[in-house]
DNA sequence: TACGCGTGGTA
DNA sequence: TTACCAAGCGT
């Protein structure tokens, strides 16, 4: 069956049951490129149900004020969001477009492609979903109903997959007059049909065109990465002036604030305030607070700062230690009452 | 090329 | 509770 007719599927299933979100009732790049970054490897209830999306908007409304934004500013407002480099990204991309292309977003694919923090997927993703051009799109949700299509076993993270899935991806939206939908489709497919585990397959709008003989086997990935567990010692330091605070200057989410480092001279080790466990990446993180060693009350590095209570809510600071440290006031709080 | 980068939801 | 997953990118 050739790619137009799965294409015209595709489209026609999209315009009956396609779902409305604010970045499908807008052709501004600015707009559509703000949901795609916000969206990479993020879920689309965090997005919009935590109100990230529409409150980016309003408070960074163009390239010229994100680009003039403060770095604080940038990091409370993507705070929780996770993968912190796109915020940072977003910002470096706005200043080249007011710098490079005069505010205004280009056009090109290529032009596009070679911009701060865009890749593949969200090059294709503005210049079909922004221009309307026929240009091709494989995130995870692609490829996962792709595989299955074509009941192709090839590790969808390997060169020769990835390969094989972008070229399946450009022929098919060369094969509509309306890339917009078609490309939707394809994402929503994986969404609320073709899904990782229990695809829905009697309910299928292109069940005729699939291969699959055991989808839920579809698609292979070949690289496992294994968890490591390591442990975090750090203390919690308040006094009537605020809370010590850390800035992270490493790669890991470099500019935002956590509770600062236990001393590794710290002897005796103080008191056991809290106990807690976290995901990041590969790793599982047991994270020991701990009260501050005593000669921490006066001094401490240049990377720590005393964050006034009131500062504390737009102060940019990783979710488990925000999680962390509401505890601890809690219980601070607590304490003094009883 | 393989790995590092966050977080919240879900089974 | 644990493990996996989700509109990827940069190095």
């Amino acid at each position: 069956m050739p790619a137009s007719s799965l294409a015209a599927d595709l489209v026609s299933w999209f315009h009956q049951t396609g779902r409305v979100y604010p970045w499908r009732q807008t052709r501004d790049p600015y707009a559509i490129l703000v949901s795609e970054v916000m969206l990479q490897q993020t879920q689309i209830s965090t997005v919009l149900g935590r109100g990230y999306y529409a409150r980016w908007l309003l408070r960074f409304p163009d390239f010229a004020t994100l680009a003039a934004a403060s770095e604080s500013d940038i990091l409370t407002a993507w705070e929780g969001l996770g993968y912190y480099r796109r915020a940072r990204n977003l910002q470096k991309l706005a200043q080249v477009v007011m710098a490079e292309h005069a505010g205004i977003f280009p056009q090109e694919p290529a032009a596009i492609l070679a911009l701060p923090g865009i890749g593949p997927y969200t090059a294709g993703a503005i210049s079909s979903f922004a221009f309307g051009l026929n240009e091709p799109i494989v995130d995870g949700n692609v490829a996962r109903v792709l595989s299955r299509l074509d009941n192709d076993a090839t590790p969808i993270d390997s060169t020769a997959g990835s390969k094989r899935l972008w070229e399946r991806a450009t022929e098919l939206v060369r094969a509509t007059d309306d890339p917009r939908a078609l490309n939707s489709a394809l994402m929503e497919l994986g969404q609320t049909i073709c899904k990782p585990a229990l695809p829905q397959c009697p309910d299928c709008p292109v069940k005729k065109h699939c291969h699959a003989i055991d989808p839920s086997g579809l698609p292979v990935k070949s690289n496992k990465t294994q968890i490591t567990e390591v442990t975090e010692r750090v203390i919690f330091l308040q006094t009537p002036q605020g809370v010590l605070l850390e800035q992270e200057t490493g790669a890991r989410r470099t500019g935002l604030w956590k509770l600062p480092a236990l001393p590794e001279d710290a002897e005796p080790t103080p008191p056991l305030l809290l106990k807690t466990t976290y995901g990041i990446t590969r790793y599982k993180v047991t994270l020991w607070v701990h009260e501050a060693p005593p000669n921490q009350m006066h001094e401490w590095p240049a990377s720590h700062r005393l964050i006034p209570h009131a500062e504390l809510a737009t102060t940019a600071m990783p979710s488990p230690y925000r999680r962390a440290l509401e505890k601890l006031l809690k219980n601070s709080l607590f304490r003094l009452e009883s």
